[in-house]
DNA sequence: AAAATCAAAAGTGTATACAATTTTTTGAAA
DNA sequence: TTTCAAAAAATTGTATACACTTTTGATTTT
Protein backbone atom coordinates (compact mmCIF):
# COMPACT_ATOMS: atom_id res chain seq x y z
CA UNK A 1 0.00 0.00 0.00
CA UNK A 2 1.40 3.61 -0.96
CA UNK A 3 1.77 5.99 1.47
CA UNK A 4 -1.53 6.07 2.42
CA UNK A 5 -1.21 8.53 5.66
CA UNK A 6 0.92 11.36 6.60
CA UNK A 7 4.43 11.19 7.84
CA UNK A 8 3.39 12.02 11.49
CA UNK A 9 0.83 9.25 10.86
CA UNK A 10 3.46 6.95 10.00
CA UNK A 11 5.64 7.70 12.89
CA UNK A 12 2.54 7.27 15.24
CA UNK A 13 2.11 3.58 13.49
CA UNK A 14 5.65 2.55 14.47
CA UNK A 15 5.95 3.57 17.77
CA UNK A 16 2.40 2.29 18.69
CA UNK A 17 3.81 -0.99 17.18
CA UNK A 18 7.12 -0.37 18.67
CA UNK A 19 4.99 -0.01 22.31
CA UNK A 20 2.36 -2.63 22.08
CA UNK A 21 5.33 -5.40 21.15
CA UNK A 22 6.73 -4.78 23.55
CA UNK A 23 9.91 -3.78 21.90
CA UNK A 24 9.78 -0.22 23.40
CA UNK A 25 9.94 -0.84 27.45
CA UNK A 26 7.44 0.78 30.19
CA UNK A 27 8.82 3.54 31.16
CA UNK A 28 11.65 4.11 28.39
CA UNK A 29 12.54 7.51 27.32
CA UNK A 30 11.91 8.67 24.01
CA UNK A 31 13.70 11.66 23.10
CA UNK A 32 12.85 13.62 20.12
CA UNK A 33 15.75 14.52 17.89
CA UNK A 34 16.84 10.23 18.18
CA UNK A 35 13.70 9.74 16.99
CA UNK A 36 13.32 12.13 14.26
CA UNK A 37 17.01 11.02 13.30
CA UNK A 38 15.65 7.50 13.15
CA UNK A 39 12.59 8.58 11.07
CA UNK A 40 14.76 11.27 8.78
CA UNK A 41 12.63 13.85 9.92
CA UNK A 42 12.64 17.22 12.39
CA UNK A 43 11.66 17.34 15.74
CA UNK A 44 8.53 19.08 14.78
CA UNK A 45 6.79 15.95 13.32
CA UNK A 46 8.18 13.40 16.12
CA UNK A 47 6.27 15.85 18.67
CA UNK A 48 3.32 16.04 17.07
CA UNK A 49 3.55 11.89 16.93
CA UNK A 50 4.62 12.04 20.42
CA UNK A 51 1.60 14.22 21.46
CA UNK A 52 -1.06 11.93 19.60
CA UNK A 53 0.21 8.97 20.98
CA UNK A 54 0.07 10.76 24.39
CA UNK A 55 -3.47 11.31 24.58
CA UNK A 56 -4.06 7.29 23.74
CA UNK A 57 -1.93 6.79 26.88
CA UNK A 58 0.49 4.90 25.27
CA UNK A 59 3.47 7.65 26.49
CA UNK A 60 3.24 9.92 29.70
CA UNK A 61 4.72 13.18 28.98
CA UNK A 62 6.34 15.38 31.90
CA UNK A 63 7.11 19.21 31.05
CA UNK A 64 10.46 19.92 30.12
CA UNK A 65 12.07 16.29 30.88
CA UNK A 66 10.34 14.56 27.34
CA UNK A 67 8.60 11.25 26.79
CA UNK A 68 8.73 8.17 28.19
CA UNK A 69 6.57 4.79 27.30
CA UNK A 70 3.65 4.54 29.95
CA UNK A 71 4.12 2.60 32.76
CA UNK A 72 0.49 1.62 33.80
CA UNK A 73 0.07 1.08 37.03
CA UNK A 74 -1.89 -1.77 38.54
CA UNK A 75 -5.38 0.32 39.37
CA UNK A 76 -5.14 1.38 36.15
CA UNK A 77 -4.96 -1.60 34.06
CA UNK A 78 -7.84 -2.99 36.13
CA UNK A 79 -9.97 0.05 35.48
CA UNK A 80 -9.09 -0.53 31.52
CA UNK A 81 -10.28 -4.19 31.93
CA UNK A 82 -13.24 -2.78 33.69
CA UNK A 83 -14.58 -0.33 31.04
CA UNK A 84 -13.73 -2.97 28.52
CA UNK A 85 -15.77 -6.03 29.90
CA UNK A 86 -18.56 -3.22 30.68
CA UNK A 87 -18.53 -2.08 26.80
CA UNK A 88 -17.66 -5.53 25.75
CA UNK A 89 -20.56 -7.51 27.76
CA UNK A 90 -23.05 -5.22 25.85
CA UNK A 91 -21.25 -5.31 22.61
CA UNK A 92 -21.68 -9.36 22.70
CA UNK A 93 -25.40 -8.43 23.06
CA UNK A 94 -25.84 -6.40 20.55
CA UNK A 95 -23.62 -8.77 18.22
CA UNK A 96 -25.64 -11.86 18.83
CA UNK A 97 -28.90 -10.23 18.02
CA UNK A 98 -27.81 -8.40 14.96
CA UNK A 99 -26.49 -11.46 13.93
CA UNK A 100 -25.89 -12.57 10.56
CA UNK A 101 -24.27 -15.58 8.93
CA UNK A 102 -21.55 -13.51 7.29
CA UNK A 103 -20.21 -12.27 10.95
CA UNK A 104 -20.23 -15.52 12.17
CA UNK A 105 -17.61 -16.98 9.18
CA UNK A 106 -15.47 -14.04 9.81
CA UNK A 107 -14.88 -14.84 13.14
CA UNK A 108 -14.95 -18.26 12.88
CA UNK A 109 -11.75 -17.75 10.35
CA UNK A 110 -10.18 -15.33 12.80
CA UNK A 111 -10.06 -17.78 15.72
CA UNK A 112 -8.59 -20.37 13.21
CA UNK A 113 -5.39 -17.65 12.65
CA UNK A 114 -5.58 -16.84 16.08
CA UNK A 115 -4.54 -20.77 16.63
CA UNK A 116 -2.19 -20.84 13.96
CA UNK A 117 0.04 -17.79 15.19
CA UNK A 118 -0.41 -19.80 18.22
CA UNK A 119 0.70 -22.93 16.85
CA UNK A 120 3.98 -21.19 15.37
CA UNK A 121 4.69 -19.85 18.22
CA UNK A 122 4.85 -15.76 16.96
CA UNK A 123 4.49 -14.17 19.74
CA UNK A 124 3.47 -10.92 18.29
CA UNK A 125 1.50 -12.21 15.93
CA UNK A 126 -0.91 -13.86 18.13
CA UNK A 127 -1.16 -11.14 20.31
CA UNK A 128 -2.21 -8.92 17.59
CA UNK A 129 -5.16 -11.35 16.86
CA UNK A 130 -6.05 -12.06 20.18
CA UNK A 131 -6.85 -8.16 20.36
CA UNK A 132 -8.26 -8.07 17.03
CA UNK A 133 -10.75 -10.45 17.60
CA UNK A 134 -12.60 -7.93 19.81
CA UNK A 135 -12.16 -4.98 17.45
CA UNK A 136 -13.27 -7.61 14.43
CA UNK A 137 -16.86 -7.56 16.04
CA UNK A 138 -17.20 -4.01 15.88
CA UNK A 139 -16.13 -3.76 12.66
CA UNK A 140 -18.54 -6.50 11.84
CA UNK A 141 -21.63 -4.65 12.95
CA UNK A 142 -20.58 -1.38 10.90
CA UNK A 143 -19.53 0.45 13.90
CA UNK A 144 -16.03 2.42 13.62
CA UNK A 145 -16.84 4.56 16.49
CA UNK A 146 -16.92 1.58 18.94
CA UNK A 147 -14.06 -0.05 16.58
CA UNK A 148 -11.88 2.67 17.03
CA UNK A 149 -12.88 3.42 20.52
CA UNK A 150 -11.76 -0.82 21.51
CA UNK A 151 -8.83 -0.17 19.29
CA UNK A 152 -7.43 2.00 21.58
CA UNK A 153 -8.47 0.41 25.03
CA UNK A 154 -7.19 -2.75 23.98
CA UNK A 155 -3.33 -1.14 22.87
CA UNK A 156 -3.81 -0.07 26.07
CA UNK A 157 -3.97 -3.41 27.49
CA UNK A 158 -1.48 -4.55 25.43
CA UNK A 159 0.78 -2.23 27.02
CA UNK A 160 -0.28 -4.43 29.63
CA UNK A 161 -0.75 -7.77 28.65
CA UNK A 162 2.10 -8.71 26.39
CA UNK A 163 4.36 -8.24 29.09
CA UNK A 164 2.97 -10.92 30.99
CA UNK A 165 1.03 -13.16 28.93
CA UNK A 166 2.19 -16.60 28.40
CA UNK A 167 1.60 -19.17 25.37
CA UNK A 168 -0.66 -21.12 27.85
CA UNK A 169 -2.74 -18.35 28.37
CA UNK A 170 -2.75 -17.50 25.01
CA UNK A 171 -4.21 -20.39 24.01
CA UNK A 172 -6.80 -20.36 26.69
CA UNK A 173 -7.74 -17.16 25.11
CA UNK A 174 -8.21 -18.25 21.46
CA UNK A 175 -10.29 -21.42 23.68
CA UNK A 176 -12.61 -18.45 25.08
CA UNK A 177 -12.60 -17.13 21.78
CA UNK A 178 -13.90 -20.65 20.23
CA UNK A 179 -16.93 -20.99 22.28
CA UNK A 180 -18.11 -17.32 22.74
CA UNK A 181 -18.55 -17.88 18.59
CA UNK A 182 -19.91 -21.35 19.55
CA UNK A 183 -22.81 -19.72 21.67
CA UNK A 184 -23.61 -16.87 19.01
CA UNK A 185 -24.19 -19.48 16.74
CA UNK A 186 -26.39 -21.05 19.07
CA UNK A 187 -28.00 -17.45 19.40
CA UNK A 188 -27.42 -17.79 23.06
CA UNK A 189 -26.89 -14.55 24.02
CA UNK A 190 -26.99 -14.34 27.78
CA UNK A 191 -24.07 -17.37 27.60
CA UNK A 192 -22.58 -15.06 25.01
CA UNK A 193 -22.75 -12.35 26.93
CA UNK A 194 -21.70 -13.99 30.15
CA UNK A 195 -18.43 -15.90 28.38
CA UNK A 196 -17.01 -12.56 27.02
CA UNK A 197 -17.47 -11.00 30.86
CA UNK A 198 -15.83 -14.48 32.04
CA UNK A 199 -12.88 -14.23 28.97
CA UNK A 200 -11.44 -10.66 29.76
CA UNK A 201 -11.65 -11.62 33.70
CA UNK A 202 -9.33 -14.54 32.93
CA UNK A 203 -7.05 -12.41 30.81
CA UNK A 204 -6.78 -9.71 34.16
CA UNK A 205 -6.58 -12.39 36.09
CA UNK A 206 -3.77 -14.09 34.14
CA UNK A 207 -1.39 -10.87 34.69
CA UNK A 208 -0.06 -8.48 37.14
CA UNK A 209 2.07 -10.65 38.60
CA UNK A 210 6.20 -10.60 37.14
CA UNK A 211 8.26 -7.85 36.57
CA UNK A 212 10.35 -7.78 33.53
CA UNK A 213 13.87 -6.44 33.14
CA UNK A 214 13.86 -2.78 31.17
CA UNK A 215 16.92 -2.37 28.50
CA UNK A 216 15.97 0.93 26.84
CA UNK A 217 17.42 1.26 23.55
CA UNK A 218 15.44 3.12 21.48
CA UNK A 219 17.30 2.85 18.21
CA UNK A 220 17.39 -1.25 18.39
CA UNK A 221 13.76 -1.15 19.02
CA UNK A 222 12.56 0.34 16.04
CA UNK A 223 15.42 -1.58 13.96
CA UNK B 1 -6.21 28.84 39.98
CA UNK B 2 -2.86 29.34 38.92
CA UNK B 3 -1.88 28.09 35.44
CA UNK B 4 -2.34 24.75 35.96
CA UNK B 5 -1.92 23.87 32.28
CA UNK B 6 0.24 23.59 29.61
CA UNK B 7 -0.75 26.80 27.02
CA UNK B 8 -1.78 24.45 24.49
CA UNK B 9 -3.88 22.73 27.05
CA UNK B 10 -5.70 26.38 27.69
CA UNK B 11 -6.13 26.54 23.60
CA UNK B 12 -7.77 23.14 23.71
CA UNK B 13 -10.18 24.11 26.44
CA UNK B 14 -10.96 27.05 25.22
CA UNK B 15 -11.89 25.70 21.82
CA UNK B 16 -13.58 22.93 22.82
CA UNK B 17 -16.05 24.57 25.35
CA UNK B 18 -16.43 26.91 21.71
CA UNK B 19 -17.47 23.99 20.01
CA UNK B 20 -19.45 22.09 22.68
CA UNK B 21 -20.47 25.29 24.01
CA UNK B 22 -21.99 26.05 19.45
CA UNK B 23 -20.15 29.40 19.59
CA UNK B 24 -18.38 27.62 16.99
CA UNK B 25 -21.02 26.14 14.28
CA UNK B 26 -20.12 22.93 12.52
CA UNK B 27 -17.66 23.84 9.92
CA UNK B 28 -16.08 26.42 11.27
CA UNK B 29 -13.33 26.83 9.37
CA UNK B 30 -10.20 27.15 12.03
CA UNK B 31 -7.44 29.44 10.78
CA UNK B 32 -4.14 28.89 11.97
CA UNK B 33 -3.06 32.44 12.34
CA UNK B 34 -6.66 33.65 13.04
CA UNK B 35 -6.22 31.73 16.52
CA UNK B 36 -2.53 31.86 17.16
CA UNK B 37 -3.20 35.95 16.88
CA UNK B 38 -6.55 35.36 19.42
CA UNK B 39 -4.25 33.44 22.04
CA UNK B 40 -1.36 35.59 21.82
CA UNK B 41 1.26 32.82 21.03
CA UNK B 42 2.47 31.21 17.73
CA UNK B 43 1.11 28.76 15.26
CA UNK B 44 3.18 25.77 16.73
CA UNK B 45 0.77 26.14 19.50
CA UNK B 46 -2.46 26.24 18.01
CA UNK B 47 -1.36 23.23 15.65
CA UNK B 48 -0.72 20.89 18.37
CA UNK B 49 -3.90 21.86 19.87
CA UNK B 50 -5.78 20.98 16.80
CA UNK B 51 -4.31 18.56 16.52
CA UNK B 52 -5.29 16.64 19.80
CA UNK B 53 -8.96 18.14 18.85
CA UNK B 54 -9.24 16.11 15.90
CA UNK B 55 -8.18 13.01 17.72
CA UNK B 56 -11.46 13.85 19.73
CA UNK B 57 -13.38 14.19 17.06
CA UNK B 58 -14.37 17.55 17.67
CA UNK B 59 -12.74 18.85 14.79
CA UNK B 60 -11.55 17.07 11.43
CA UNK B 61 -8.79 18.22 9.60
CA UNK B 62 -7.62 18.18 5.54
CA UNK B 63 -4.82 17.57 4.31
CA UNK B 64 -3.47 21.44 2.98
CA UNK B 65 -7.09 22.83 3.93
CA UNK B 66 -7.08 23.21 7.16
CA UNK B 67 -9.52 22.22 10.10
CA UNK B 68 -13.10 22.78 10.07
CA UNK B 69 -15.16 22.33 12.97
CA UNK B 70 -16.73 18.71 13.16
CA UNK B 71 -20.30 17.75 11.44
CA UNK B 72 -20.67 14.30 12.62
CA UNK B 73 -22.98 12.52 10.07
CA UNK B 74 -26.28 11.28 11.56
CA UNK B 75 -25.11 7.59 11.26
CA UNK B 76 -21.81 8.73 13.88
CA UNK B 77 -23.90 10.30 16.22
CA UNK B 78 -26.08 7.48 16.09
CA UNK B 79 -22.54 5.24 16.72
CA UNK B 80 -21.87 7.95 19.71
CA UNK B 81 -25.03 7.45 21.53
CA UNK B 82 -25.15 3.21 21.04
CA UNK B 83 -21.48 3.56 22.53
CA UNK B 84 -22.98 5.16 25.23
CA UNK B 85 -25.84 3.28 26.03
CA UNK B 86 -23.26 -0.37 26.20
CA UNK B 87 -21.27 1.07 28.32
CA UNK B 88 -23.08 3.30 30.21
CA UNK B 89 -25.67 0.46 30.91
CA UNK B 90 -23.11 -1.54 32.86
CA UNK B 91 -21.79 1.63 34.59
CA UNK B 92 -24.82 1.78 36.35
CA UNK B 93 -25.09 -1.83 37.27
CA UNK B 94 -21.74 -1.78 38.29
CA UNK B 95 -22.86 1.63 40.75
CA UNK B 96 -25.94 0.34 41.76
CA UNK B 97 -23.42 -2.78 42.70
CA UNK B 98 -21.11 -0.75 44.54
CA UNK B 99 -23.07 1.86 45.73
CA UNK B 100 -22.15 4.22 48.64
CA UNK B 101 -24.68 6.30 49.93
CA UNK B 102 -22.24 9.71 50.05
CA UNK B 103 -22.69 8.80 46.34
CA UNK B 104 -26.40 9.10 46.58
CA UNK B 105 -26.10 12.35 48.54
CA UNK B 106 -23.86 13.54 45.40
CA UNK B 107 -25.91 12.70 42.61
CA UNK B 108 -28.94 14.36 44.33
CA UNK B 109 -27.57 17.38 44.43
CA UNK B 110 -26.22 17.02 41.11
CA UNK B 111 -29.87 17.16 40.07
CA UNK B 112 -30.96 19.73 42.21
CA UNK B 113 -27.93 21.96 40.05
CA UNK B 114 -29.14 21.03 36.85
CA UNK B 115 -32.59 21.95 37.84
CA UNK B 116 -31.51 25.43 38.72
CA UNK B 117 -29.81 25.41 36.16
CA UNK B 118 -32.91 24.64 34.05
CA UNK B 119 -34.98 27.54 35.87
CA UNK B 120 -32.75 29.88 35.05
CA UNK B 121 -32.51 29.21 31.38
CA UNK B 122 -28.60 29.33 31.57
CA UNK B 123 -28.86 27.18 27.90
CA UNK B 124 -24.22 26.27 28.43
CA UNK B 125 -24.87 25.96 32.18
CA UNK B 126 -27.67 23.28 31.57
CA UNK B 127 -26.13 21.15 28.77
CA UNK B 128 -22.34 21.09 31.13
CA UNK B 129 -24.39 19.82 33.82
CA UNK B 130 -26.66 17.35 31.89
CA UNK B 131 -23.59 15.58 30.46
CA UNK B 132 -21.61 15.71 33.67
CA UNK B 133 -24.56 13.82 35.64
CA UNK B 134 -22.78 10.99 33.62
CA UNK B 135 -19.09 11.37 33.89
CA UNK B 136 -19.93 12.10 37.98
CA UNK B 137 -21.49 8.47 38.38
CA UNK B 138 -17.45 7.77 36.85
CA UNK B 139 -16.08 10.12 39.04
CA UNK B 140 -17.69 8.76 42.06
CA UNK B 141 -16.57 4.95 41.68
CA UNK B 142 -13.02 6.36 41.32
CA UNK B 143 -12.69 4.82 37.63
CA UNK B 144 -10.61 8.16 35.85
CA UNK B 145 -10.02 5.64 32.99
CA UNK B 146 -13.94 5.60 32.51
CA UNK B 147 -14.46 8.87 33.39
CA UNK B 148 -12.57 10.31 31.28
CA UNK B 149 -13.80 8.59 28.25
CA UNK B 150 -17.41 9.47 28.68
CA UNK B 151 -16.26 12.75 29.04
CA UNK B 152 -15.02 12.27 25.08
CA UNK B 153 -17.88 10.75 24.53
CA UNK B 154 -20.21 13.34 25.67
CA UNK B 155 -17.90 15.80 24.67
CA UNK B 156 -18.72 14.44 21.10
CA UNK B 157 -22.65 13.91 22.00
CA UNK B 158 -22.90 17.79 23.07
CA UNK B 159 -21.63 18.25 19.18
CA UNK B 160 -24.78 17.52 18.06
CA UNK B 161 -26.89 17.71 21.64
CA UNK B 162 -27.00 21.04 21.45
CA UNK B 163 -27.67 21.95 18.70
CA UNK B 164 -31.17 20.37 18.72
CA UNK B 165 -31.95 19.99 22.93
CA UNK B 166 -34.90 22.29 23.49
CA UNK B 167 -35.60 23.83 27.01
CA UNK B 168 -38.49 20.66 27.56
CA UNK B 169 -36.09 18.26 26.67
CA UNK B 170 -34.06 19.10 28.71
CA UNK B 171 -36.17 19.32 31.46
CA UNK B 172 -37.24 15.38 30.34
CA UNK B 173 -33.31 14.37 30.82
CA UNK B 174 -33.25 15.97 34.60
CA UNK B 175 -36.83 14.26 35.09
CA UNK B 176 -34.72 11.18 34.50
CA UNK B 177 -31.78 11.26 36.10
CA UNK B 178 -33.55 12.05 39.01
CA UNK B 179 -35.27 8.43 38.48
CA UNK B 180 -32.17 6.98 38.18
CA UNK B 181 -31.25 8.12 40.97
CA UNK B 182 -34.42 6.90 42.75
CA UNK B 183 -33.70 3.25 41.30
CA UNK B 184 -30.38 3.29 42.73
CA UNK B 185 -31.44 4.41 45.84
CA UNK B 186 -33.52 1.70 45.74
CA UNK B 187 -31.23 -0.72 45.20
CA UNK B 188 -33.24 -1.78 42.02
CA UNK B 189 -30.20 -2.51 39.94
CA UNK B 190 -32.33 -3.95 36.72
CA UNK B 191 -34.81 -0.76 37.04
CA UNK B 192 -31.85 1.73 36.99
CA UNK B 193 -30.16 -0.17 34.45
CA UNK B 194 -33.03 -0.12 31.91
CA UNK B 195 -33.75 3.39 32.98
CA UNK B 196 -30.68 5.01 31.89
CA UNK B 197 -30.52 2.68 28.65
CA UNK B 198 -34.02 4.56 28.08
CA UNK B 199 -33.08 7.90 29.03
CA UNK B 200 -30.02 7.61 26.81
CA UNK B 201 -32.28 6.27 23.71
CA UNK B 202 -34.80 9.27 24.18
CA UNK B 203 -31.76 11.84 24.60
CA UNK B 204 -31.33 10.69 21.01
CA UNK B 205 -34.68 10.85 19.61
CA UNK B 206 -35.08 13.67 20.99
CA UNK B 207 -32.29 14.80 18.34
CA UNK B 208 -31.28 14.79 14.42
CA UNK B 209 -34.21 16.48 13.03
CA UNK B 210 -33.54 20.71 12.38
CA UNK B 211 -30.58 22.09 10.64
CA UNK B 212 -29.14 25.35 11.65
CA UNK B 213 -27.76 28.10 10.03
CA UNK B 214 -23.92 28.64 10.31
CA UNK B 215 -22.48 31.99 10.85
CA UNK B 216 -18.74 31.01 11.06
CA UNK B 217 -17.04 34.19 12.71
CA UNK B 218 -13.81 32.68 14.61
CA UNK B 219 -12.88 35.95 16.43
CA UNK B 220 -16.38 36.65 17.84
CA UNK B 221 -16.97 33.03 19.07
CA UNK B 222 -14.17 33.35 21.31
CA UNK B 223 -15.18 36.56 22.80
C1' DA C 1 -22.91 37.61 -18.97
C1' DA C 2 -20.77 33.19 -17.93
C1' DA C 3 -16.76 30.44 -18.02
C1' DA C 4 -11.96 29.87 -18.12
C1' DT C 5 -7.20 31.49 -16.99
C1' DC C 6 -3.67 32.92 -14.44
C1' DA C 7 -1.27 35.92 -11.02
C1' DA C 8 -1.42 37.41 -6.26
C1' DA C 9 -2.66 36.46 -1.62
C1' DA C 10 -3.44 33.54 2.05
C1' DG C 11 -2.78 29.25 4.39
C1' DT C 12 -0.72 24.83 5.50
C1' DG C 13 3.41 21.57 6.20
C1' DT C 14 8.05 21.09 7.63
C1' DA C 15 12.54 22.57 9.13
C1' DT C 16 15.41 25.39 11.74
C1' DA C 17 16.78 28.74 15.32
C1' DC C 18 17.03 30.04 19.91
C1' DA C 19 15.73 30.66 24.84
C1' DA C 20 14.83 28.07 28.99
C1' DT C 21 15.25 23.89 31.49
C1' DT C 22 17.15 19.57 32.76
C1' DT C 23 20.79 16.21 32.75
C1' DT C 24 25.48 15.03 32.72
C1' DT C 25 30.11 15.87 33.55
C1' DT C 26 33.86 17.71 36.01
C1' DG C 27 36.42 18.90 39.95
C1' DA C 28 37.15 20.15 44.54
C1' DA C 29 36.26 19.23 49.44
C1' DA C 30 35.09 16.14 53.11
C1' DT D 1 35.91 6.89 47.82
C1' DT D 2 31.76 9.64 48.49
C1' DT D 3 29.42 14.13 48.29
C1' DC D 4 28.42 18.38 46.72
C1' DA D 5 28.77 22.48 43.41
C1' DA D 6 29.27 24.51 39.30
C1' DA D 7 30.03 24.45 34.43
C1' DA D 8 29.07 22.13 30.11
C1' DA D 9 26.20 19.46 27.25
C1' DA D 10 21.98 17.82 25.90
C1' DT D 11 16.98 18.30 25.61
C1' DT D 12 12.65 20.49 25.60
C1' DG D 13 9.40 24.49 24.51
C1' DT D 14 8.25 28.12 21.44
C1' DA D 15 8.84 31.17 17.57
C1' DT D 16 10.08 32.04 13.01
C1' DA D 17 11.33 31.07 8.19
C1' DC D 18 10.30 29.17 3.90
C1' DA D 19 8.53 25.87 0.38
C1' DC D 20 4.43 24.30 -1.46
C1' DT D 21 -0.71 24.10 -1.93
C1' DT D 22 -5.11 26.13 -2.00
C1' DT D 23 -8.04 30.04 -2.46
C1' DT D 24 -9.15 34.48 -4.28
C1' DG D 25 -9.94 37.86 -7.60
C1' DA D 26 -9.02 40.26 -11.66
C1' DT D 27 -8.69 39.67 -16.67
C1' DT D 28 -9.52 37.52 -20.82
C1' DT D 29 -12.13 34.50 -23.81
C1' DT D 30 -16.23 32.41 -25.46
Amino acid sequence: MPDTSTPTDQIVEGLTRAIVEHRLQPGAKLAEQKLADHYGVSRTLVRQALFQLSQKRLIQMEPARGAFVATPSVSEARQVFGVRRMLEAEMTRAFVRELQPAWLKSLQEHVAQEREAIAQDNVSARTELLGDFHVRMAELMDNPVLADMLNDLISRCALITLMYQSAHAARHSADEHAAIVQAMAARDENLAVSLMAEHLQHVEDSLMFERTVPSNDVAQALR
